[in-house]
Formats: structure tokens, sequence, C-alpha cells
DNA sequence: CGATACGAATTACATTCGTAATCCTTGGGA
DNA sequence: TCCCAAGGATTACGAATGTAATTCGTATCG
């Protein structure tokens, strides 16, 4: 059986982020992190369990607490709901979705600096 | 109270697929555009009746059927699955998804060169 | 004219998800 | 030493979702 990267819900996908901004952290420090989402202490506790059984994050025992420490990655995850949105949204090709963004989508300044940058970074690439 | 555009399901979404694609269809017709999917026809139409449920499609009576038509159009709902992931894996900026697609997807010539278009557009736009 | 078949409407049911509450363990303080 | 509180593990529970089955109404065929 191959290991696929293990798929997480958006709430999960929101104690991630915290891990993702800094690890290894404990329970507390991740709960005491997500203050302003007004979820229980419980709730965050329950999607951390999920997490582990999903193997999305590992825990590493320290005294009688654990640090838990993302084992997904945030590219992975970006990686996953991006193909996902191409594959169930636009046929699974990237044009139709750039087209879609430049028809529809606001794109501040810096959005276009940065996509600038990224077409001269293409450029060079292909020499 | 605002009409917010009805927010469907995946599997709702292959059923509306069919609709955009070209419409009206009547149930039968719709079933069997889905053939490939394995899905039951009772399963289908319990998709279309929750369809209508969202007002995202509309039945019109012919006769002693339905012909089915959307109202939700699938710009209107790749708009929202588009900010959807958008907001909750990119923190709402387009760039860094753009950028996540240029290092992990393959992009054809004709997606730079859409991407090339949209910048291009821009400037134009900004004058 | 009565039974049937087909589409529509309603109901069902397991799983996943959001959101906790409850139960279990054990290190530390009274 | 004994009890408690903080964390971890387990259980709960309603809403949404995937996937149907059951029931209902009526046009049609024998």
């Amino acid at each position: 059986m191959t290991e696929s990267p293990p798929s997480i819900t958006d709430a999960e996908s929101q104690v991630m982020t915290v891990l993702w901004d800094q690890a290894p952290r404990s329970s507390e420090e991740i709960v005491a992190a997500l203050a302003d989402t007004g979820w229980h202490e419980k709730t965050i506790r329950t999607l951390l369990n999920r997490l582990l059984g999903k193997r999305a994050v590992a825990a590493d025992r320290d005294g009688r607490r654990y640090q838990y420490r993302p084992l997904l990655s945030r590219e992975q995850w970006q990686s996953q709901e991006s193909r996902s949105l191409l594959d169930r949204v636009f046929g699974g090709r990237v044009a139709p979705l750039l087209a879609h963004f430049s028809r529809h989508e606001k794109l501040s300044d810096k959005d276009i600096a940065e996509l600038r940058a990224l077409i001269d970074a293409i450029d060079r690439k292909e020499h």
C-alpha cells in the first residue's frame, strides 16, 4: 500500500497553519495561537488527534506532554488543493483557470508585480 | 434577504456540468449523460432534487416530465471555487497561487502565453 | 377499466465534519 | 500520601454529503 499524502479538512488546515508557522509546539501553544477562532480548547485537541490519525502531524513525547510538528508540508497541501480545484473545476487545464482569474479577479499591485517577476523567471529559465 | 449564489457539492457539480454542457434536458437525458459515473439513476435524481432545492437549477414542466436548466452558471461556480481556494489556501492572494503553479505544475507554452497576455491586459487597463 | 411502469417526491442510512463533553492517567502540590 | 487538575484518549451528536430505496401519482397498455 502506497502512502498518499493525507487529505485534511478545512478546520484541520487551520491547525496545520499554526504548525507550519512554527514547530514544534505543545497543544497549549497551539490552542493559544488559535484563540481568535473562538474554538473551544477541546475542539482543537480533537482536531490535533484527527491530524495524528491521518499522519498529517507527529507528536514527540516531552515529559508528560507532546510536542507536535507537521508531517504534511504546506507546499504539499497547497499542491493537493490546487490540483483538486484544477481537476474538479477547470477540467485539469491551467489556461482556463488563468483566463478565469484575468477576467474575474481583482489583482493588487503587489500581485501584478509578483506576476511580472514570475514571468521573468520563467523566461530566464527557458533561456 | 439577499440571494447569495447557491453553493453546491462535488457530486452536484457533476450534474451541473451536463446541464452547462447543454440545456434544457430531461432527467432521462441527464442520467444518460452521466452513465460513465456509475451512479444509480436514483442517485442522480436525488442530486437533481437537491439542486432544485438550492435553486441551482430550474425545472420547467413539459407534459408529465420536467426540463431542467441551470440557474447557477458555470462561471459563477468557477468564481466561487476559485475564490474559496484562494482564501483558504493562499491567504487570498493570487500571486502565490500562480507562483505555486509555476513551481509545481507543468505550464504549457499556451499557459505562459496566457499569463503574459493577462499581464499585458492589466498594463493596458492601468494605462 | 384496471394494473403497471416511469418519473417525481419523500425517506433512509452510513460516513465525514464541526464542535464538543466525558473519561482516564499521572505528576505535583497540600 | 492522597487528591486534583491538566492533558490526552475516547465518545457524542447534529448537519451535510454520497448514495440509494421506497412511496406516490398518473398516463398508458392490454
